[in-house]
RNA sequence: GGAAAGUUGCCGGAGUGGUCGAACGGGCCGCACUCGAAAUGCGGUGACCGGGUAACUGGUCCGGGGGUUCGAAUCCCUCACUUUCCGCCA
């Protein structure tokens, strides 16, 4: 959540943002932001004013009880017990305000960065880089799941039966593959200085809420009522909340950190043939890339990120593009966000295979994970970004149609040493 | 899943109703001593929310939440976690 000091100090600049950010009634919510808070501050004041009295009339009791005193302390407990009512009412209007104002938060977007382009929807985003080659497919080019089934691969009917629609199983030489592809790109990672941490895969309450997930997210987590864990829909869920309610030293950041995992996702309302094969799953696996920073090197890290993503896609030889995103298409916590897309040479598409952002303090704020400058020794916010890096089913969809041969589908070079073969096929052995 | 004991500041650890934000020890920071360092001595050492330009100041926080009381780290309830024992088990 945006920070109130920011929403106080600089009131003109939020409502900006928000309205870039299409986001309706921005400058009524900031209002209300700070009616609030006015309301809090003033409950507060009253509050602290008569709990001071009474700390003073309690320790007088005391005082009075040593010495014997008994009908002087007597007369003073009476005196104390007309303040009781109104204290135990500013205590609840002051926790009200409190609830009222976080609740009210939550529900105002991040302000995107001046980069951000204008924009409302995905036709408004910007394409800053186009990479790698297209590969001309002959007219009897298969898409990814007809090369799934051709191959026994990937089997959707029996995942199906199992479990349910958007639970693959993958067979063979792809679980094979797909075990390369995860250990590539942690590889990568670690290459790259992130320290690897292998999560828990349900996470609390606090965490969702930590992150952001809850509650405006809830319906798209999967949810274990009996112990009321939540299924991560990315590590990012419990990789950025070991540093909720953290106070780190400027030294040691930025922090780096990258997980595999698997990524659970209820998908709910997503149907079409945007969903077929590979393309939306409610189980898929994934790299993740989160990093902790200052304010002044947040942006260096995210250009860093996305260099480390953009590596990745290059020596996949993949086609991919980049993409920034615009004010109407940006997720509700980032200030800035990339899209890396491959190009799904059977489907004739563009595939999201990452996506990675700078949240600012926007998460750092809800999360309470601070940093202590070197400098004055002053406690601020940090900034958190994360990316994919990557998600393996967009990009097995886009090797097996891109690299496919009569023969059987091409590894590229770079998983060779990964997974030891050289073309998918249903060669087993 | 059953039983018991715990959860206090950066760490260890006291504290069972009245100047306790918290003894004591360690760590860390500053100062003194020293050519420098060690050792020693002295002083300091939290977060959060208000008020104030500031110095400073009011309030909250002893696992979380709730209760008893004029007053709670201290008593009661509840939840979470930790440790040990039993059960079960990859």
């Amino acid at each position: 959540m945006l920070t109130l000091r920011l929403i106080k100090e600089e009131t003109d600049r939020v409502v900006r943002g928000l309205e870039k950010k299409h986001f309706a009634g921005a400058k009524e919510a900031v209002e209300l932001a700070l009616e609030i808070d006015r309301k809090r501050r003033e409950t507060q004041g009253r509050l602290d004013n008569l709990l001071s009295e009474s700390k003073q009339f309690a320790a007088q009791i005391g005082k009075l009880m040593k010495q014997g005193l008994k009908d002087e302390a007597e007369a003073a407990k009476s005196e104390v017990a007309k303040k009781k009512e109104e204290i135990a009412s500013l205590q609840a209007a002051l926790k009200q305000y409190e609830e009222d104002l976080v609740k009210h938060l939550c529900t105002i977007p991040n302000i995107p960065n001046e980069d951000v382009p204008e924009g409302a929807g995905a036709e408004d985003n910007v394409v800053v880089k186009e990479g790698g080659v297209k590969p001309e497919l002959g007219k009897d080019a298969l898409p990814h799941w007809e090369l799934a089934k051709k191959y026994n691969l990937i089997d959707f009917e029996l995942g199906a039966k199992v479990t349910g629609a958007g639970f693959p199983f993958y067979i063979g030489k792809m679980a094979r593959f797909q075990r390369a592809l995860e250990a590539f790109f942690l590889e990568e990672a670690r290459k790259n200085g992130y320290l690897e941490v292998q999560p828990p895969l349900v996470v609390n309450q606090a965490s969702g809420y930590g992150t952001g997930q809850l509650p405006d997210k809830e319906g798209q987590m999967y949810h274990a009522e009996v112990d009321d864990l939540y299924l991560i829909p990315t590590a990012e869920v419990p990789v950025t909340n070991i540093f909720r309610d953290v106070i780190l030293d400027e030294k040691d950041l930025p922090v780096k950190r990258c997980a595999y995992s698997a990524c659970f996702r209820r998908e709910a309302g997503a149907y079409g043939k945007d969903v077929r094969g590979l393309n939306r799953l409610h189980e898929f696996d994934k790299v993740e890339i989160v990093r902790i920073d200052t304010p002044e090197h947040s942006y260096d890290s995210l250009n860093e990120m996305l260099a480390h993503v953009e590596g990745l896609l290059q020596k996949l030889e993949l086609p991919y593009r980049i993409l920034r995103l615009c004010g109407g298409d940006m997720s509700f916590t980032s200030a800035i966000c990339y899209d890396f897309e491959v190009w799904s040479a059977a489907q004739q598409r563009w595939l999201e295979v990452s996506s990675t952002s700078n949240f600012e303090s926007y998460q750092a704020n809800r999360l309470k994970c601070r940093y202590r400058r070197s400098s004055d020794k002053k406690i601020e916010l940090c900034h958190t970004l994360n990316g994919s890096a990557l998600a393996l089913p967009r990009i097995v969809a886009s090797l097996m149609e891109n690299n496919q041969t009569p023969e059987g589908i091409r590894v590229p070079q770079a998983l060779i040493p990964y997974c030891g073969f050289e073309l998918l096929d249903d060669k087993n052995f």
